[in-house]
RNA sequence: AGGGCUAUAGCUCAGUUGGUUAGAGCGCUACACUGAUAAUGUAGAGGUCGACAGUUCAAAUCUGUCUAGCCCUACCA
């Protein structure tokens, strides 16, 4: 990728408006600049032990646009099914020998009306959230008296009630618990039913008294209340705590369904950290089969679950996968318990009434309501049905990842996360809590669960290799449950496999014979909560009334484009509409061409997503799918009609190519590798994915079928098992794998937290006890110039590409990591390139060019083995040698503890500060003067050694100059270096080893003397500044105070340069001459400590301390100060 | 709703274990240089350190609460 935009990008870094004009081209720019031509060589030999680290990736970049650049971690094994299902598998296999997985259920979107379990992804798809208007209800739970509840009775027959409000009536009859907050305060009101005038005592939170209780109706006189009466007296009688409520029983509120364990150990209250009094009466009614915070309360409080117990023992819930009351609830059996899922014309009745409405009314008459009204808010909507979900309980697959969670919290403890925080908190937080892995997912398309089971669920098998599989099929053949091996011996179609099942041959007839294939199947597999048209005739039943009703009422385009192809119209071609491929209608179809028509209305734009999904799917199923939108068949008829004509040419084309039928592109997925070419060890059936695996059964070892679960993986273990399957382990690689495992670094978006750097973790934990990474970046996001996100709808985004073209990779790159850390978000603007650019860029270019100038006018020879000592040059060399050092030094320092940052504003310090605008400013007389002597000599081989190292300092964020620059330096010398096989050999920087920290290179005595010099430098210009005399007025001399005979010394070795400034001499004086005035400062720090509140007393008095008193301190050591009479040391 | 990050000059960012007058670059203003010259240097203006409270002789820094922006998770009776 980076490479790729390279040459076009090299020189961009310049383009500064006028700069483009002169110099567009790395050309020009040589031209004009006089690349430097001769031999030399590096200063110094070097030691070996590091490569130039890669290239850093502004990674904000990759995950902070809607586009990225990188490559997704997930897309890892699709490149080889083989590989990749089986790497996966592999580490599926280990948690189910560790028993780490468990098929279990959770509580999920459900779709009744599409009989399928929805992803929050597919939740959260626009639109999907409506604003609909609900029967709500405030039930009435009859508390049981008993000791626990005894404190809630002042009277023997008193009716004590606690309130609940539900928003969906039709878990009522599910209802086993009530949660309150134990924090919370709850008050028990005396009044009278509101709907039978019974006297009642009632429960909720004190805060939500007002909602129900109008504060006027507290004056009014009980013995005045006649049923009817609007206005209810009620007096308050007393408050608590949650926390006494919790253990409370009551009587269930409709006794339909219930057992032993449930009168033991349900209809009780329980805490709950999450209730709120935000809405409703602070108490919530609780129904574990259709939500997960009730879920999770009843699990952790031992409540059991209601429901009705299948063959198997499994209780069911009271509501049906179709969406109605099983038999059991007798008052509404059979009912669908949402409005929504009653066809139209029956919702439309007269006296229909909703199911929800129904039970608020039957509680009514019972006395066991207290409020009733209709309630809007916004609640999930199926995007395929348009009808409410539910929240319900699914069969899942799962990690138990709780079990492993001290573990992984101890190892994250060894990670070195960056910023630590992370680790600690949005990381190490999570992992405390950490929840099983949810790994099934219902998709079509993905790594199969390879897990098999026989019907009655007693036994089962993991398989974790071909090999293993292939093994099982053997004894599946043998037992006679198989025909043949897929995954046996020998070349393509020979050595036992069998030739693959012949696919139907397309139309309708051969989508329900799949369907009715697919039925018998599963229904073989034993229970499967999977519900698809291929396992529910249910499903294959709401699909075919469907397209009846599409078939019906065709929209215009559709009518349109139907009749220009139908009855074979259109080239001779059948076309079918409304056709079911697996879980999807097109609306048109040639099963000749396996090519799909689909006319996009307005629905579709706000659903991309799903476009794109269907798309896929279908193309997995080997259609090639073409689309038009309404207004095109609509306006361009003829357009559209020679578009598809085209497409067909194109389809018969590859049809014609694919030789055999198995890599033919065939529909309802039952040809080749679904959209795949197939791997090198794939042979035709011997694909790991659906459908095909779910051909395979294998024989249990008492001898019974076993078939394999239906679900797919959750793709984010694939990326979790990147480790293993990027080296094929343990098939391949084994040695590898051992030296790379765990990574040393990795970096994501710290969005990811969840994502990839948990899934990576989870699985070294529990399959390694290992960490997967010891190093962690979790990179910012890239936000705009006002700080905030980059969205395509706020249109703030900002394209990479151009931004590239117009300022340069190495520009953009170094601007986004010098100016923040990567984990901190990045406010981007394009105004801070330009800075970078002419900043950094501009000033390090320039020095270049300087070198570059006078080294060609010079004839220098720099010669690789035989540069001047350091000892022979000068004051000046020296210290900027030193100066490289420390910054050699402090840019390990920084890149070992992963702050790229902080080791480019050091490069960027050293190249502006110290070699550009004092180096260089102070030796240019010395590359003017005449002769090549040792003096000239040394500054050229110095200012190479600092540009050569800069560069290479710089490669890792600025890739193309860095190299650049070195190429440059090194052209002319690269043949010699060559032959006599020195550290400049190398081609690129990239290729050249690291300049290490050498700390003999380092002269800290230098560098303090030379910050002097330059301190005095800029004091007396900014005197000069001040009293108006120019530089090119010479002065007679400076004055100096020094204060010990050190500090003279190191200045007097600076000297020069500091009458560069145009002054004669440089005279020191000391207190004695009189002309110092001194002023005395408190030093607060070490004070401090000491005098503690004395402090600013002390601070006051030291300012007006007088010079002699000053000088009497410095000489004595100390001095008394009237206030406190403390003795002071200085 | 829960968890996390961030907040310092017009802009982008430093600010070590609390300690003297809170720093840098860019931008702005003024000036200098004229042998790096469409380059460079110097100076100036510019800040209630998001708000409030607390701990301390002393808070940008430590503690608490709040506000704003962003990220993740969960979507609720």
């Amino acid at each position: 990728m980076w490479s790729a935009k390279a040459a076009g990008i090299r020189m961009a870094y310049l383009s500064s408006s006028r700069w483009k004009k002169n110099w567009a081209s790395p050309k020009r720019i040589l031209e004009k600049k006089s690349r430097w031509r001769n031999t030399t060589r590096p200063a110094a030999p070097r030691s070996c032990a590091t490569k130039t680290s890669g290239m850093i990736l502004p990674g904000k970049w990759a995950t902070g646009w809607t586009w990225t650049i990188r490559t997704s971690p997930s897309k890892t094994n699709t490149s080889n099914p083989a590989g990749g299902c089986f790497s996966g598998c592999t580490k599926n296999e280990r948690p189910t020998a560790n028993r780490f997985c468990t098929k279990g259920f959770t509580i999920q979107p459900y779709s009744p009306a599409a009989g399928t379990g929805l992803s929050t992804h597919e939740l959260n798809m626009p639109g999907c959230y409506k604003e609909v208007t609900d029967f709500s209800t405030v039930a009435m739970f009859k508390v049981k008296r008993e000791d626990r509840s005894a404190f809630l009775f002042d009277a023997d027959d008193e009716d004590v009630r606690i309130l609940a409000w539900t928003t969906t009536p039709w878990t009522l009859p599910s209802n086993v618990a009530l949660t309150v907050g134990p924090g919370i305060t709850y008050a028990k009101v005396r009044t009278f039913s509101p709907y039978t005038g019974a006297p009642v005592s009632l429960v909720l939170a004190k805060d939500r008294l007002p909602a129900y209780f109008p504060e006027g109706n507290a004056a009014l006189a009980f013995e005045d209340y006649k049923e009817g009466d609007k206005n209810i007296p009620f007096k308050v009688e007393k408050t608590f705590q949650g926390k006494d409520l919790v253990g409370v029983h009551f009587e269930q509120l409709m006794p339909y369904v219930s057992s032993p364990e449930l009168e033991k150990d349900g209809f009780r209250v329980l805490p709950g950290d999450w209730v709120t009094t935000e809405d409703g009466t602070g108490v919530v009614h609780t129904a574990p089969y259709f939500g997960a915070d009730d879920m999770r309360a009843c699990k952790e409080n031992g409540v059991p679950m209601i429901g009705v117990p299948d063959d198997k023992g499994r209780i069911l819930p009271l509501v049906d996968k179709q969406g109605r009351f099983v038999p059991e609830v007798t008052d509404f059996a059979g009912r669908y318990v949402k409005a929504e899922y009653y066809p139209a014309e029956v919702q439309a009745e007269k006296d229909f009434k909703p199911t929800d409405l129904l039970i608020a009314l039957k509680l009514k008459d019972e006395n066991k309501a207290f409020r009733i009204e209709k309630y809007k808010h916004s609640y999930p909507h199926c995007w395929r049905t348009d009808k409410p979900v539910l929240y319900y309980p699914l069969d899942s697959w799962f990690i138990r990842a709780s079990a492993a969670r001290e573990r992984m919290a101890e190892l994250n403890k060894t990670i070195n996360w960056k910023p630590a925080s992370t680790g600690t908190g949005r990381f190490g937080v999570w992992l405390e809590n950490l929840q099983d892995w949810n790994l099934s997912r219902s998709r079509y398309w993905g790594v199969p669960l390879p897990i098999w089971r026989t019907e009655d669920e007693s036994e089962e098998l993991c398989i974790g290799s071909i090999e293993q599989l292939s093994k099982e099929v053997d004894k599946a053949v043998a037992a006679g449950l198989m025909e043949g091996n897929p995954f046996g011996p020998g070349p393509l179609g020979e050595g036992g496999a069998t030739p693959p099942p012949t696919p139907p041959q397309g139309g309708r007839g051969a989508v329900e014979g799949v369907a009715e294939h697919r039925e018998v199947k599963s229904a073989a597999a034993g229970y499967s909560d999977r519900i698809s048209f291929k396992t529910d005739p249910e499903r294959w039943k709401f699909l075919k009334d469907y397209v009846r009703a599409n078939r019906k009422n065709p929209t215009p385009a559709e009518k349109i484009m139907w009749d220009a192809l139908r009855d074979k119209q259109f080239h001779g071609i059948k076309f079918r509409r409304q056709h079911a491929i697996e879980d999807f209608i097109a609306d048109f179809v040639s099963l000749e061409y396996r090519l799909v028509v689909e006319i996009d209305g307005d629905v579709h734009d706000i659903q991309p997503e799903y476009d794109k999904y269907r798309t896929e799917f279908l193309e997995a199923c080997g259609y090639s799918v073409i689309r038009f939108t309404n207004s095109e068949v609509q306006n361009e008829r003829p357009a559209v009609l020679k578009k598809l004509w085209q497409v067909v040419q194109v389809q018969k084309n590859t049809l014609a190519k694919a030789e055999s039928p198995s890599t033919a592109p065939l529909p309802l997925g039952e040809g080749s590798g679904v959209g795949l070419t197939p791997g090198q060890e794939s042979k035709p059936g011997a694909d790991l994915h659906r459908p095909y695996i779910d051909d395979i059964v294998l024989v249990s070892p008492s001898g019974k079928p076993m078939r394999r679960e239906l679900d797919l993986i959750d793709v984010w273990f694939d990326s979790g098992s990147m480790p293993y399957a990027q080296w094929h382990y343990p098939f391949e690689n084994q040695e590898k794998w051992k030296q790379n495992f765990p990574a040393d670094f990795i970096a994501e978006g710290v969005d990811q937290t969840r994502g990839w750097f948990y899934t990576l973790h989870a699985i070294a934990v529990m399959c390694f006890d290992s960490v997967a990474y010891k190093n962690v970046v979790s990179n910012g996001l890239v936000l705009d110039k006002n700080g905030e996100k980059m969205s395509k709808s706020k249109g703030n985004v900002v394209n990479p590409f151009e931004t590239i073209d117009e300022h340069g990779a190495d520009a953009t790159r170094w601007y986004m990591i010098s100016n923040a850390a990567p984990w901190d978000n990045l406010k981007f603007d394009e105004s801070g390139i330009v800075e970078s650019r002419n900043k950094f860029f501009g000033t390090l270019f320039n020095t270049y060019n300087f070198f570059a100038l006078y080294a060609n006018l010079d004839g220098f020879k720099m010669d690789e083995s035989n540069v001047l000592p350091y000892s022979k040059r000068s004051e000046l060399d020296r210290w900027i040698i030193s100066k490289l050092y420390s910054l050699v030094a402090d840019y390990h320092a920084a890149m070992n503890d992963y702050e790229p940052t902080k080791a480019c504003r050091a490069i960027e310090n050293f190249v502006d500060e110290h070699l550009s605008n004092w180096y260089v400013r102070l030796s240019r007389r010395r590359f003017w003067k005449g002769e090549m002597g040792e003096d000239k000599l040394a500054a050229y081989q110095t200012l190479f050694e600092c540009l050569m190292v800069v560069g290479q300092l710089s490669a890792p964020a600025a890739p193309f100059f860095a190299d650049w620059l070195y190429r440059n330096l090194t052209a002319p010398i690269k043949a010699t270096a060559k032959a006599n096989n020195t550290p400049l050999q190398h081609d690129s920087v990239h290729l050249t080893d690291l300049t290490q920290p050498d700390p003999s290179k380092v002269d800290m005595a230098l560098e303090r003397r030379m910050d002097h010099a330059q301190r005095i430098c800029s004091l007396a210009l900014s005197i000069r500044k001040k009293d108006k005399l120019r530089v090119r007025l010479p002065l007679q001399k400076i004055l100096l105070p020094v204060l010990d005979g050190a500090f003279q010394a190191e200045v007097e070795a600076v000297k020069p340069l500091i009458l560069e400034t145009n002054v004669k001499e440089l005279e020191y004086i000391t207190d004695t001459s009189g002309l110092l005035k001194k002023s005395a400062k408190a030093n607060f720090k070490t004070l401090g400590a000491r005098l503690g509140k004395n402090m600013k007393e002390v601070a006051v008095a030291i300012s007006y301390l007088t010079n002699d008193e000053i000088s009497n301190l410095e000489k004595t050591g100390s001095m008394f100060i009237f206030l406190k009479m403390v003795k002071l040391k200085k």
